[in-house]
DNA sequence: AATGAATGAGTTTTCATTCAT
DNA sequence: AATGAATGAAAACTCATTCAT
């Protein structure tokens, strides 16, 4: 639970990255001179803490997404049950999804959902998260015996950014007939029949 | 609905980048210059096609998906049935997958599954076959009456994705007990039993 | 005798170098903008010849080298005998001092003299000049056979940088009581003395 | 008369210099931090005792120059007659030489003999030396009559670069039939033919 | 007096785009 | 239509210098 005490420069990079995704800016076409300028240092302050603007924007995507997952701990941690904390999940996706722009949601899922599958952390992002919960799960003997749990986790990321597309309203190309709402309770049910002991 | 025939020059220029994706460079990375040289013509070539590197690279995206869309259409219309299209649906996704350079799996992943959302053409890349799947098997009548086509096609979407990120190798943090073959079954269990009437 | 053909763009590059070493500029601190702006080109186009800044200025002193090599050489072919080439080494080693700015010496010493010892085109520039003399000598039986031709182009060297050190009014601390015509008078007739049979 | 007594801050910053040098940089492309890093020093403090990195490498330069003066001094001090005396140079340049790096070579060169001409202490380096033992040979009655003390002077230096660049191993473009010892033999024979009475 | 983190002016370098051929 | 040498705007990066501690 040691929080790695960052130099509040480094921080303030951070920062000013998370906020121009948030705004809708990708990561990769971001300057060195705009990230100094939101974090409010100078531009040389960069090359004191890191090697090369690529090396910044690498460092600054894993603490994105380190904070993003201890958020997400954190939220889910006041939450019971595997189903409890499955509709945690889904009700976290949803709310970070519709605090950020538009612009930003494509930049927001890669972060999120798909980069992390091709970095060593793995384990730490959402998916470490729903390891745990399945885990849990296992431990209270609520998952169906013959399932086995990295299947049934892989199975529950795939809901979970089944919901995050539809959520960002982008989900198929159908007309659009049903809501989040209803999504989810399908999503939700699909857990409970496939999963549950 | 004859497919457009294609300036030799504006070919060569989208084969380049397809190589180069597989070869596993970003695609909003790619240099004007690279793909040229691979393309074997000249730089200014470019700007009698294209009004600017931006405008090549979306062409080149919208062209490598369409590309790989009409492959995946071609391969499924020899199969019958919901579920043997289905099937034909993870042959594909794993066959595909096999044949690049690990460093491309993310490009690819993302140009196939994530960014057409974001595209005008939603439906049709693979979220358009699935949809002409579920359609089918709709009038067919082997789907659930209680399960709306956009639930299903989102969810069937969501089974490649886990599907071919379990294939890339990186799909979960598990020590991966599972073989890809038993996470298949597993997949098309669920579908069966979820959505088949 | 082939000269190899530059690029007119990198020549104007070496030029311009040329130029403003000339000026009195040291060569290790000219940027590249300075001398683009100079050879009148594009600062870009430094970039489509050289890799950097670096390898321009180092192929800029290896021309400048030849060059300077090249003209010697150039003048001392009109000129006959062992004595008469000597003299010739001195005269062009006046005049070219005399045409330089005051604060380019330095520089202009440590092209033509100092640096030429550390690269591996040391026989090429007033070395190789004064080599060919001293052979010319020996097989025209003019140079004492107690003395090696190593020796007597050693020397040689030295006293072309002694007279080349006085020219630039710089060869002593003593009060200067001597012209540098004495001072040639007396360097020549130690060459006499000591290396003529 | 007295060596003024340096701050053991900027005695640290020389000899860092000095060392640096003898690694084989360029002593005018050495960057103020690598300068202070060596020397143990916090880069802020170069600024208590120069005016800016310009005038810490002049200084140093200068102090470099002096101390290696002083030490060829102190060694000649031992020594006794004008050829005792041209010997011991000989001696110090060689060994010298032997103790530093071959990329240090062509620095030290520069440094030793080249720069001091165009600095105003001309006189107190290598240079210096040599016209005090001009000096007190021609009080000694040992040198030809006919010759002025600044013709001497200025050859007897050409003849320790032509030793130096000898020992430097690239005095010449010739295979190098002659050792370095018949090289000296022949220059201590042709001072003794030339100036002394 | 000593420090070294922070700075930004001043470089080098990149590369999409142009245009003469 | 095709080219690729040339460009220069825009970016990354360096590093001497400052100044709060």
């Amino acid at each position: 639970m040691r929080k790695r005490v960052l130099s509040p420069k480094v921080e303030a990079l951070y920062r000013a990255v998370m906020e121009l995704v948030l705004e809708g800016r990708e990561i990769r076409e971001l300057k060195v001179s705009e990230i100094t300028e939101r974090a409010g240092i100078g531009k040389g302050t960069v090359y004191e803490y890191f090697d090369s603007r690529e090396e910044l924007l690498l460092s600054a995507l894993r603490y994105l997404r380190q904070e993003w997952a201890e958020n997400l701990r954190g939220e889910l941690s006041r939450l019971d049950g595997f189903m409890g904390k499955i509709g945690g999940l889904f009700d976290q996706t949803e709310s970070a999804l519709g605090k950020i722009k538009r612009e930003a949601l494509k930049e927001v899922y890669e972060i999120f959902f798909f980069s992390p599958a091709f970095q060593s952390e793995k384990c730490c992002g959402m998916a470490g998260q729903i390891y745990c919960i399945v885990d849990e799960g296992r431990r209270g003997g609520v998952l169906r015996k013959e399932l086995p749990d990295e299947y049934i986790a892989l199975a529950l990321k795939g809901k979970i950014i089944d919901y995050a597309l539809y959520c960002g309203g982008m989900g198929d190309c159908a007309p659009g007939k049903c809501t989040s709402a209803q999504i989810r309770k399908y999503l939700l049910d699909s857990i409970r029949m496939e999963f549950l002991a």
